[in-house]
DNA sequence: AGCACGCCGACT
DNA sequence: GTCGGCGTGCTC
């Protein structure tokens, strides 16, 4: 429709009461003659004229309602939650004698209808209203309004990854009847965990119990979900599971089908293409569906009467946005299961810092199987260390340790083996090979680095090292690199000629392999299934995982680790793991004992005294220098807060990526935190600054980031 | 961000 | 007079 202005001193035709209402605001705040505009022909809607809206732009100090005027020919479709246009920008605005087109047309969203505006100007009309669709519901805006408080966002940001792009087509189709909700199921495996059958109970009761789980290893935990989510479905009310990658998503969907049949849910990943992730997503928003699995943008899915909020494996970097403002899936759950009557699952076969601190704090209870059924689900862990590597001969030929050999020789009896070697460019650190003492930069001392498998370079510094040697033993060679999976199947291969080498990586991945023998080499997370179990699983280059410079570094290696081990059949069924690290490690020692809780725990304490995240709270500032100081200066932080460095924030240790400082430049970052429950404050205080700069766009703008993932 | 407004110096 | 430099501030 046109919505060309017309700009004179009264109005053409139409609605002059409404534009009187209109005109009588801006008298009362006695604003110099702003002449209401209006539109050709177009009359104002009759009821609530005033449409409060979201314009579709991230700039924080955009982060706000603007009401523009309701015409009535939109008026049936402009309800709250529809997707607008609307003319935005300084083009709009009345130009002195002239008739003038508005600014742009831009995307919004329409959030309430109002009486009355209380902006002391005239108001614009909408431009259009894009599909009478209501998308945005005022659950999804409470909550992406909570999520964007809590990273110091802005709402346009947040709806960017709560919203997903329109498609006529798929709104063009009706959803499918909601089914009546299924019966309770039975606890099934559940039966496994002494608290399991109860937390079903309280599910199909209508209660929202909250748990960290603690999973046994095997093959169970998705039809565990299911039965989780059918539950809910039983109390009437909807159920939600976030899983890291599409393969588990499948997983979670056959054990759906397999427990409540078709019809009850859906599946929200971005391997189905806009058109049917649409369907599915308005099939949720409509209410026709009530469950939902899917991968990360899936923890905003408009779930009606969410009565379950469930999440596997948190400790998957891909549950972390990459877009801003960065919002995390278990914190997004959690913020979702504070509202109202809704339960909240955190399962894994390991154990973040930030589970560990959800027991802790008593917000969620712990669902563990007791040893015995560990006894039964968990393969038999052995390391093989340094010192034994180094005197086993025929490890240094072969790479492969004497205890290896044998555990592979003797799983291939019966079953196929698994073999967890490192991504290639994981950028371990390098070591003396005779010694053990690890390479260091003689500018420096920054760890030494082999970039393409050949060159050294310093991580810090980014000197060349044409020359090394040990400066502890003097010697002359560094331990070998990692090899790549390819490589390490070829070896395999050669050394158990009969038997078939499968990989697994990055370029394909696996879902599973059949049960016969085979060696099955993969890279950590691209590990397939075997239908039966593996009857062994070798872990190499383990001290690859932990010398990361990391916080995380022993958290994510005991992740992948217990994530391989998992799929090895229990010790009774002859399950056997070797890992090649250090058995003094603390993350070895956990594996071994399986103890991933017990883990996390140690680590969370350390965190507590440190003052690290999770425990306090922080958030980087990064940018050129004098722009990092000036905001800081600027910001009125909660009294509480401390400001670490600023230091140069060069990234050391990895390719330069979008983000980063431009080449030739060299960005700061300073680190605040503030000590718990003051968060909230603390984001909100970032929020502010950061609005205040950029409205005088004084100076370079800095960037805000709650929660930075690379902090140590 | 984008864009118009305005206050200033230099010019046919 | 008036053209156009860019510094400031607004966008319903």
């Amino acid at each position: 429709m046109s919505s060309d202005d017309e700009r004179s001193d009264e109005p053409a035709s139409g609605a002059p009461e409404q534009l009187a209402l209109i005109r009588e605001t801006v008298r009362r705040a006695k604003v110099p003659r702003a002449k209401p505009r209006t539109w050709r022909g177009a009359a104002l809607a009759g009821k609530l004229p005033v449409a409060r809206v979201l314009v579709n732009k991230g700039a924080l100090h955009l982060d706000q309602y603007f009401d523009y005027a309701v015409p009535e020919e939109l008026d049936a479709d402009a309800q709250p939650g529809v997707r607008v246009r609307v003319r935005f920008g300084a083009g709009g605005r009345q130009v002195r004698g002239g008739r003038r087109e508005g600014g742009g047309l831009i995307d919004g969203f329409l959030i309430e209808r109002r009486e009355s505006s209380d902006y002391q100007g005239a108001l614009a009309a909408l431009a259009y209203v894009v599909s009478p669709e209501r998308v945005l519901g005022p659950e999804l805006l409470e909550l992406s309004r909570a999520v964007a408080d809590r990273y110091a966002g802005s709402l346009a940001d947040v709806l960017q990854l709560a919203v997903p792009p329109r498609n006529g087509r798929a709104e063009g189709r009706p959803s499918p009847a909601p089914l009546p909700p299924p019966p309770a199921p039975a606890p099934g495996t559940w039966e496994r965990y002494a608290q399991g059958p109860g937390f079903l109970r309280a599910l199909a009761e209508g209660g929202a119990p909250r748990a960290v789980w603690t999973a046994l290893p095997g093959p169970h935990w998705p039809e565990e979900i299911a039965r989780a989510m059918a539950a809910t479905l039983a109390s009437g009310r909807g159920a939600l599971v976030v899983v890291p990658d599409g393969r588990s998503a499948g997983r979670v969907d056959a054990a759906l089908t397999d427990v409540l049949g078709d019809g009850h849910h859906a599946l929200l990943t971005a391997d189905s293409g806009p058109e049917k992730r649409y369907r599915q997503w308005l099939a949720v928003a409509r209410g026709s569906v009530r469950a939902v699995v899917g991968t990360r943008a899936a923890m905003f899915a408009p779930v009606a009467d969410l009565g379950l909020v469930a999440l596997w494996d948190d400790g998957d970097s891909s549950h972390s946005d990459d877009n801003a403002p960065f919002p995390h899936v278990r914190e997004v759950l959690e913020l979702r299961a504070a509202h109202g009557r809704c339960a909240f699952l955190l399962g894994g076969t390991s154990c973040t810092v930030e589970a560990a601190q959800l027991v802790e704090s008593g917000w969620a209870l712990p669902l563990r199987a007791d040893r015995d059924q560990l006894r039964i689900a968990a393969p038999l862990v052995r390391t093989v260390g340094d010192g034994e590597l180094a005197r086993d001969g025929a490890a240094r030929s072969a790479r492969l340790p004497s205890l290896a050999w044998q555990t592979v020789r003797d799983g291939l009896r019966t079953g196929p083996v698994l073999v967890q070697v490192p991504r290639r460019g994981y950028a371990p650190r390098l070591a003396c090979e005779r010694c053990r003492e690890p390479a260091r930069c003689r500018h420096c001392a920054g760890p030494l680095q082999a970039p393409d498998q050949q060159d050294l370079v310093c991580a810090w510094c980014g000197r060349a090292e044409t020359a090394w040697s040990c400066a502890a033993c003097g010697g002359v060679r560094l331990r070998a690199q990692i090899v790549g999976a390819r490589r390490t199947a070829e070896e395999l291969g050669r050394a158990f000629p009969a038997v078939p080498v499968r990989t697994s990586g990055r370029d394909h991945v696996l879902d599973s392999v059949p049960d016969g023998p085979a060696l099955v080499v993969s890279t950590p997370g691209a590990e397939p299934v075997a239908e039966g179990g593996y009857a062994a699983a070798l872990l190499l280059d383990g001290w690859a995982m932990v010398g990361r410079p990391d916080l995380r570094a022993g958290e994510e290696a005991l992740r992948r680790w217990t994530a391989a081990a998992a799929l090895v059949r229990g010790q009774p069924d002859g399950g056997t793991v070797v890992i090649v690290a250090e058995p003094t490690l603390r993350p070895v020692q956990a594996l071994v004992r399986w103890d991933p809780v017990g883990h996390a725990r140690r680590e969370l304490a350390e965190r507590a005294e440190l003052g690290f995240p999770p425990v306090s709270r922080m958030a980087s500032v990064t940018g050129p220098p004098e722009a990092v100081a000036a905001y800081l200066a600027g910001a009125e932080l909660p009294p509480e807060a401390e400001v670490l460095g600023p230091v140069p924030g060069a990234t050391p240790g990895r390719p330069r990526r979008q983000g980063d400082a431009p080449p030739g430049e060299t960005w700061e970052r300073a680190l605040v935190r503030v000590p718990p429950g003051r968060g909230a404050a603390l984001a909100s205080a970032l929020k502010a600054a950061q609005a205040a700069r950029t409205a005088r766009s004084s100076g370079d703008p800095v960037r805000i980031r709650i929660d930075p993932p690379d902090i140590g």
